[in-house]
Order: structure tokens, then sequence, then C-alpha cells
DNA sequence: AATGAATGAGCGTTCATTCAT
DNA sequence: CATGAATGAACGCTCATTCAT
């Protein structure tokens, strides 16, 4: 047992620096070398953990992603109203990959285009929490909240692409500073539209319920 | 001149034949090799024209990217309402893509993350025709047909964010087939939220207008 | 212990192929492929132990240059005599070189002309050899064995120039067979000058001290 | 007529530009697509005019090395007595090589170990001014002026040697900055050697006849 | 005579991966 | 469990040289 732990320890410290490495300088660019000698580690070993290069870097965002989706699903429980938990997962999402700029690299840079990462279990968590969202989606629908003639997959793609894009340049460019900030303006957009109008009734799920009341301590 | 154009033909030629490649592989996957036997041309030659292997990838969107946002531009003389340009606009994004899906592959899955790509001239191709959807954004905002308090940058973001996210995914896994038929599904949500609402006047400006039909006498 | 002298014992041999490989090609001309072939091992492993082509080339001469310059130092102790001090040194020279071809080829024919050479370890050594020379002459001059009037650079470069020019000239024609025969003779030359003398009274330091049992009948 | 005029001056031009991109990074280097561009040619024009680019080194030292050879025969003609016959040689040499630091790199740098240039004939111009210096040497044997017992082959070496190591360094240092003033001390030292004597008799022969002004301090 | 275009032939170097110890 | 040592397998790129025009 003792053992399996440590191994268990091994493998998330490679995994750790492995992180970093691709993050920094993309998969091709890295090397096992580079990684082996920042985790204080020889090559070979490497190979006892993970069975090729590619193998490792899908293994970098199993457990960030798990963490984040089975926040997300803790989260969607406590909250009332598709808009408000649609409010809630973009910003689940924003946070995260604001701290974790290394986590988001991996995923938006790197394996978003990796087709064999599809057939991983890395992308299996992914695809779970992503049925999520559609099934906000699909419930604001069922309630009356959003409209009936709504195609779930678009506006699913609506909201991801935006976070997507808003992260991917953030990343490249190191703009905005602070993601967080585009949470509400970007949820009332897509929920109210950008049309201007000549009342805007302010429905009651557009209320905006902080989500800041939260600790969030990541070390 | 006759020899300019033969010169001309054959580098047209062989980012063609590039174009497949990457499209089909990836940039460290092909290989110069590959797209030389393809051209039936000697490697050797490749390095006449282009400079580098990452060369020849950044020479290849520039004129389909260049053909797109000139499109784009005489239509939108065309157009009145913003709504219809950003609708005009949206269509011609998913137009070109679908019909080039190699281009589409190239710049989704390999360009967009390229940091050196972002200071090439083909870049800047691509930046100044996301300056006409600001500009479209903007003009709406001051014309009143959008809300004022519009973030441009985030609405934007939505945009291109979500035909992105459509297109790469299209790509990755070959649905949905018609890229087209989100154009119009995807300028309602956007110009008119998801919310539902108890009675929607229809704005004049959400009239749809096929694209086709120029020329738009608002009366 | 075992482990670092077999990898010694590697690179040693790699050297050694590699001495014989550009001592008979050249540096260009020669190619790592033929080293490995020769030296039955892959071309990959040789980049395991040099860094570069050049940098195994640059690896070649330290270890025989060191060889001959500190046997130069300890001869040098034993003899005493400015005059038979150079003897000496000519006559180690000519005998390395002369027994040492292809290290004489790749010093004379390859290294000599390579500026980045001049800033390695391999010449470091070499300028601390030369420094003895000078040393030497210095030596004589303050001794008087030698005139008071000498520049000691010029003589050095006479004594080193003399000995590149037959060496190279060893090597590029074959001739003459036995370099060490003009060890003698050339000494003789330097210190007495080629002008003939009414009478020519021998100073006790020219009595010739062989170095080997070389009979030297000045009759 | 004209037309060979008007070629043998491209010739002449592409061999000036050679010489110099020849001696500014050597041989291997060197790109005969440099030296197109430096001669405004176009490569393949190059081949009109000589065979290889090997063919194009040998071929300039060729003019050069002839004017030399001539000027020495002149001079020689004109002096009497061995010792100031060598002087005027050396004399030539520094000179020349002082004044064409390009075809002085060439020559101590690149062709002097190439095997294939020895059967050329560059060199055979070459070989025909080193028989001069023989002579010289045997003239001043059989007139008594030199010792009896030279092996004019050694001192033909010596001269020579020294004079190459001089001018290499020279070229590879940058230092000394003058190479003539080495020519009377040299002389000197050959000649009279660098043994001290009680009394000195000077040869009528050794009354050194300054071609510049010595004073040489080099550091 | 001049050259634009094309290429054959190589080569150094990198790295993920394996395996005996 | 850890790793030192070895390597197979590529690949991008360079350049001297050729030849049709």
């Amino acid at each position: 047992m003792a053992v399996k732990k440590k191994m268990e320890a091994r493998k998330r410290q490679i995994i750790g620096v492995a992180a970093k490495v691709f993050a920094g300088k993309g998969f091709q660019e890295a090397t096992i070398s580079e990684i082996a000698q920042k985790a204080k580690i020889s090559e070979a070993s490497i190979y006892e953990y993970f069975t090729t290069k590619e193998g490792l870097l899908f293994s970098i965002p199993a457990e960030s992603a798990k963490e984040i989706f089975d926040l997300m699903e803790f989260h969607l429980k406590l909250i009332r109203g598709a808009a408000n938990k649609l409010r809630s997962i973009v910003f689940l999402f924003m946070h995260s990959y604001q701290n974790h700029a290394e986590f988001a690299s991996i995923i938006m840079l790197i394996l978003k285009h990796n087709k064999r990462f599809l057939e991983t279990e890395g992308h299996l968590v992914i695809r779970q929490g992503i049925k999520n969202i559609n099934k906000v989606i699909e419930e604001g629908v069922d309630s009356g909240e959003f409209r009936k003639d709504l195609n779930p997959y678009l506006v699913r793609s609506i909201i991801i692409g935006t976070i997507e894009h808003l992260v991917t340049n953030w990343i490249m460019t190191g703009r905005p500073e602070n993601l967080e900030e585009f949470v509400d303006p970007m949820i009332d957009c897509i929920i109210e539209g950008i049309q201007s109008r000549p009342s805007e009734p302010v429905h009651w799920s557009m209320r905006k319920m902080p989500l800041e009341v939260k600790n969030n301590d990541e070390s």
C-alpha cells in the first residue's frame, strides 16, 4: 500500500512537471529528456509510469478535469434557475482556467485538437462535464425559462465556444488580465441577446447570484 | 511575365498539396518529403519557393483568407443593418470553412495556436477581417440597433468563438454535416438571447434577409 | 568506477577511429556515419559522447598533446644547456609526429587553421607546451649561451615553423621518410647559422647530448 | 578578340570576388551562391568560366603567384651575395603576403593542405618559385658564403617554414601587424645562428642592406 | 553568353523508446 | 524500482551542379 502510494505520488509529480513543460513549449518542442531532468528522474523511469510521451500528455488533465467537473456538479445542485446555473458553470470554467494556466494551455492549445485524445479517459471526464451544460440548457427550456425553440447543441456551442475563445486569447496574448470579469457580461449577453429593446423586463432568473461567496483555496 | 506566372503557378500548386497534407496529418506528422512526392517535385525545389517548412505552412492561408475577407468587405457595403451584416459575416465564414475543409483544418487545428503565425502577413489579413466585425458591432451600438452597454470585444468573441467551436467540432468529428444551417439560429440566438419572453416584438433588423438578395429597402 | 572506465574506454575508442578517418579524409570529407560504422557503434551513440562532429574533432588531440608536453617537461628537467634542451624539444616533436601520423595530420592539416579550436582546451595544452620553448630560449639568452639581442618570438617561430613545414611536407608527400634525421642538422643550423666561418670554436653547449643512442660523429 | 578580352576580364572579376569570400570564410563555408551574388552574376554563369568550385579556388593564386615569382626572379638578378638574395626573397614574400592578405589566407589556410592542389598549374608556379630559393642556397654553398655541409632542403624548409608560420600566425591572430619587420632579424638569425660568440667577424655579405627601417617590438 | 529553374545526394542531429543490469 | 547506455528511424535543409532556353 505504501508502495502504491509512493508510486502514485511519483506519478503525480511527473505529471506536474510535464504539465509545466508541455504548457510552456507545446507537445513537440517538449522533450522527455527535459521533463526527466526537471523531475529529477531518469528518462527511462518515466517509461515505468507512462507508456509513451503522448500517454503522459493525456494523463495530465484527468485529475484537474475531474476536480472541476465534480465541483460543477456539486454547485449545480445548490443553484436554482437555469440561467443562474449557466452563470455558475461559466464562472467555474473561467475561474479554473484563470487559476490553472498550464492546464488551460494544455487543453486549449494541445489536447483540444488531438483526435487520439478524444478516445481517452481524460476526455471522457470532459464529455461528462459538458453533458451537464446540455442538461442545464434543456432544463431551462423545459421550465420555460429559455425559449422553446432553442437548439441546445447550438447554445452549448455558443457558451463553450466563447469560453474557449476568451481563454485561448488570454493564453496567447495575455489579455484580458482577468477572465472572470467576462462571466457576467457574457451570460447577460447570451441570455438577453445583444438587441436593444424598448423596455427590458428583468426576469427573476437574471438576478445575479454571485459565486464569489465561495472560498476558493487553491495552493 | 509568363515566367512570373509560371513560378506563381508552381507556388500555388505546392501550397495546394501542402494544404492537403498538413490538413490530413497535422504539421509535425506531415513531411516535406511527402509534400514533394505528391506535388511531383523534388524536396529541394520546395525550398526554392519557401524558406522553411513552417514558412510553407504560413503561406497557405494568405490567399484564401484574403479572398474571404475581401468578399466580406464587399458584401458588408451592400447590406443595411448591423444584425444583417453580422448574419452575413457568419454565413460567409461558415460557408467558406464548409467549402474549404482543408483551409478550415489548418486554421483551426494548426495555425490558431502558433504564436509565430501571429506575426505573419497571413495573420495580418485575418486581423484586418476581424476588425470588420468590430466595426459592425460598433455600428449597431451607435445606431441603437444593439444595446448601448455592450462590450464589443465580448460580442465579437461570442461570434468568433462560436464559429470556431462549431467548425472545430465539425472537423474533429465530422458532424454536423452542414455548417451553414447554424447561421440563422446562431445569429437569432445572439441577437435575441436565449431567454424566453412573454411577447416578442420582432425588431425590423431581425427580418432575415438572405445574403444573396442584396439591397434591402426598409420601408 | 568500472562504469566510468567503460565510458572512458568507449570514448577513447571513438576518438581513435575518428582520428583515423579525419586524418585520412579531412574534416568535411569525413562523415559521422563512417566513423560510427568503423567504430561499430550507432551514429546516435556518438552523440552520447560528443556534442557535435567538431567537438569530436577537437577532442582528438587532447590526450596525445598532453602526453607529449608532459614528456617534454620531464625531459627538460634532466637536460643542461639551452641548446641541448632545444634539441630535445625538436626531437620530441619530430619523434611524436613521426610515430603518430594521424595525430600529425589532424594537427597540421585540420586543427591548425581552425579558429574555433584556438579557444579549446585541446589548444590550451598546446599553448602551454609552446611556452616551454619560449622559456628555454629565454634561459639561453639569460645564461649567455644565446645572443643577447634575440627576439624569442622569432626564434620560436623559426623552430616551430620549420618543424611544421617538415612535418606537413612529410604528411603531404611522404618525404622524407624519417623525420628524426632532421633534428640534428636543424638544431645545428639554427644554433650556428648557415654562414661559413674561418675557424669555428665549438662552444661547450654545442656538445650534442643525444636523447637517444644516436651516433653523432662530429669530426 | 574583344570577346576573349571580355571573358578574361569577367573571369578575373569572379576570381577577385571568390578570393575575398574564400579568404573570409574558408572553402567549405563559402558558397557559390554567395560568390555569384557578390560578383553580380548568376551561379550558373560561374560554371561557364570554372568547372567546379574547387577549380575556381585553384584558379585564384595563379596570377598573384606568378607575379610574385616573376618579381623575385627579376630582383635576384640584381643582387649579389646569397645572403642578400635570401633577404630579398624573404622580404618579397613577407611584403606580398602583408599586402595581399586574402591571397595569404587562401594559400596558408586552404591550399597548402589540399593534395589535389599539388597537381595544379597554380602549384607549379609556386614550385618553380621555390626552386629559386634552392638555387640561391646552392649558390651560397658553392661560393663558400655558406657552410659546405648544409642540407639545402633543410635550409629552404627553415626559411619557408618560418615565413609560413609567421604569416599564418599573423592571419589567425591579427598580430604582429607588420610582417616586414621580421625580415632582417630572421635572416640574421638564420645566417649567423642564435649562438653567442666571443668575437663575431662580420662577413661582407652580412652587411645588412635594410629594406625598411626595422625596429621590431612585438609584445 | 547567360541564367532561371530544378534537383540529386547527403548529412548532422534529435529523441522517443528499449533493455540489461 | 531505477537507470545508464544504446539506438533506430527520421527529417529538414543545403548546395554544387546541370540543362533547356
